[in-house]
DNA sequence: TTTAAATATTTAAATGTTTCGATGTATTTA
DNA sequence: TAAATACATCGAAACATTTAAATATTTAAA
């Protein structure tokens, strides 16, 4: 006797509005936060304000705009840790921005 | 006697750049760009030049700019139609783009 | 072969982005 | 409570983007 199984996952898709398809765009559209966001796969999705900024050869307030250009448009998440700022990939947006980039070829 | 199908697609992911991502969201974060490329979801992959300044409230070079925004990044493939233009949607370039955002989440 | 139509390019103004130095604000440690 | 650490904000310089008016180019039609 077989046993199939059928697996699948339902996504729910919250949907994007324009505004907001066109703040993630923007946000992804630089150099430094590419590779911000790139550090994450190696960390496990969160990482430290401090690794970040000694990874990217920028001063310290360049950072905190760059990393504040990817929290405003919600592709991370900050948590405060006492005067430590750890940040943790939003996988959620990150799969709504990506329904949405679908959406224009059906 | 029943045949079960197991159906998959291979898609063929070209490995994508971070400068050709950039690029690509950077084309992405604009209203009028992101508007343009909505429309081709309901003209079934390709428009006109023409079609797309009607739909644009923007003066015809401003339109032009963004068009080139969009073909430099291989979104939009154009195609010379006499004195027209059409423009055609680069799925595929789209998919890759897809595969790199994909990519940060693992 | 003029003329008209469709699209591109140039130029310039207005606006937005990136970057850094200086400074401010919490929070922890001495 | 004073000093140190971690991060944010402000102000300004450099640079990029968006937009439109003017003009150029390409192609088709008269």
């Amino acid at each position: 006797m077989f046993y199939t199984y059928l697996c699948f996952r339902i996504q729910f898709v919250r949907m994007m509005d324009n505004k907001k398809f066109e703040k993630i765009a923007r946000a992804l559209s630089d150099a430094s936060r590419i590779t911000i966001l790139q550090q994450f796969k190696k960390k496990k999705g969160c990482l430290y304000c401090a690794e970040i900024t000694e990874l990217l050869d920028l001063t310290q307030p360049s950072v905190s705009h760059h990393l504040k250009q990817l929290v405003d448009a919600d592709l991370l998440i900050p948590e405060k840790e006492g005067r430590n700022l750890k940040y943790v990939l939003n996988e959620e947006v990150l799969d709504d921005y990506i329904s949405s980039l679908s959406a224009l070829k059906d």
